[in-house]
DNA sequence: CACATTTGACCTCC
DNA sequence: GGAGGTCAAATGTG
């Protein structure tokens, strides 16, 4: 788990790092005659590395001091793991849980049709790294994490986990949100390899009738705003069903059971991360953070451009064609 | 062989 | 002490 902390810390130190050079890059671009456009492309780059470091902050379970205590502000030592009580885990074991950082930030239900199978795939790949009976609930809740989480440094996570009222549908918590290289390919442009993809789930997904539901589209997550799906209420054709929750959630479906086999929604930031100001600095430069589920080993993928995201948001009017997919 | 999943152990929090 | 969350060794899979 010290291998966990040094991870976190270094990528941490990676990204600020990065946030102190490309400042530099901009101050000398400020008494060149550069186009302000590459200023502003500077400027994009530092906020991503902000947002990424206080993403790395906030949802990895780093304690950041809002307030200054003592003189140690702006020093590491005002960076601490939320580990409490006495620091008894400095020993062997040093175990660092931030249980008090879980912060899992969203919750859906999602209806998985004749399947009783999970766990639910929404195009990103990810990694399970636990399972847990849970109290009161007949069935366990399964921990998941981005696969890129080490190799990208994605520090999205979720858990998911069947109702006990309705086996067929899974509750679904994430948290942290995908700074993979798979939530960046959807607002590049790079669709292609996406594409057969996204036919042979479509294939897949034909046999299994879908129906939408849901109610409440107020939704604006900062800080993992996937499955942004506002469809408008009623049923759609296919028989394919989302029933929506409470907390200002959008609900997705996924008719199959399989890992492979599942309908999903491409995730998408909302709110200020949605629509280009939050720019990635991958290895391929500026990228917004409207994700791009380019699972290999999941689902098909709902493929659309960052136009039409807009329109999904703002345009209440809206109406998804489900039949694309599923004829 | 590399990567994913399973599962018991261990941690923190309440 | 119990519950929930995570780790990591063992195991499975392609």
């Amino acid at each position: 788990m010290e291998k966990a902390m040094d991870w976190e810390q270094s990528m941490l130190l990676s990204e600020l790092t990065q946030g102190r050079e490309l400042t530099n890059l901009l101050r000398k671009h400020l008494h060149s005659s550069s186009s302000l456009e590459t200023r502003q492309v500077l400027v994009e780059k530092i906020l991503s590395s902000y947002e990424k470091a206080l993403s790395i902050l906030n949802c990895s379970g780093f304690m950041v001091e809002t307030q200054p205590k003592g003189s140690t502000v702006g020093s590491p030592a005002s960076i601490a793991y939320s580990s409490h009580g006495s620091d008894a885990s400095d020993e062997k074991h040093t175990f660092k849980k931030r249980k008090t950082c879980s912060g899992w930030s969203e919750q859906k239900r999602v209806c998985s049709g004749t399947s009783l199978e999970g766990p639910l795939d929404d195009g990103y790949c990810w990694r399970k790294y636990g399972q847990k009976d849970i109290l009161g609930s007949n069935f366990p809740r399964g921990y998941y994490r981005c696969t890129h989480r080490y190799s990208q440094g994605c520090l999205a996570a979720k858990q998911v986990q069947r109702s006990n009222e309705d086996p067929t549908i899974f509750e679904v918590k994430y948290r942290g949100r995908h700074t993979c290289n798979q939530a960046t390919h959807f607002e590049k442009g790079d669709h292609s390899g996406q594409k057969q993809q996204l036919e042979e789930k479509q294939k897949q997904s034909k046999e299994t009738g879908l129906k939408v539901k849901t109610e409440d589209l107020d939704h604006r997550d900062d800080i993992f705003p996937s499955f942004c799906f506002p469809i408008e209420s009623g049923e759609v054709e296919n028989g394919l069903s989302v029933k929506s929750q409470m907390e200002n959630d959008m609900a997705f479906v996924s008719p199959a059971a399989s890992d492979s086999n599942y309908f999903s929604v491409s995730p998408f930031q909302t709110g200020r991360f949605g629509l280009g100001q939050n720019v990635q600095t991958s290895e391929s430069g500026l990228t917004e953070i409207i994700s791009a589920p380019t699972s290999v080993t999941n689902s098909p993928v709902v493929d659309l451009g960052i136009a039409s995201l807009e329109k999904l948001e703002f345009d209440p009017s809206f109406m998804f064609d489900y039949s694309e997919f599923f004829s």
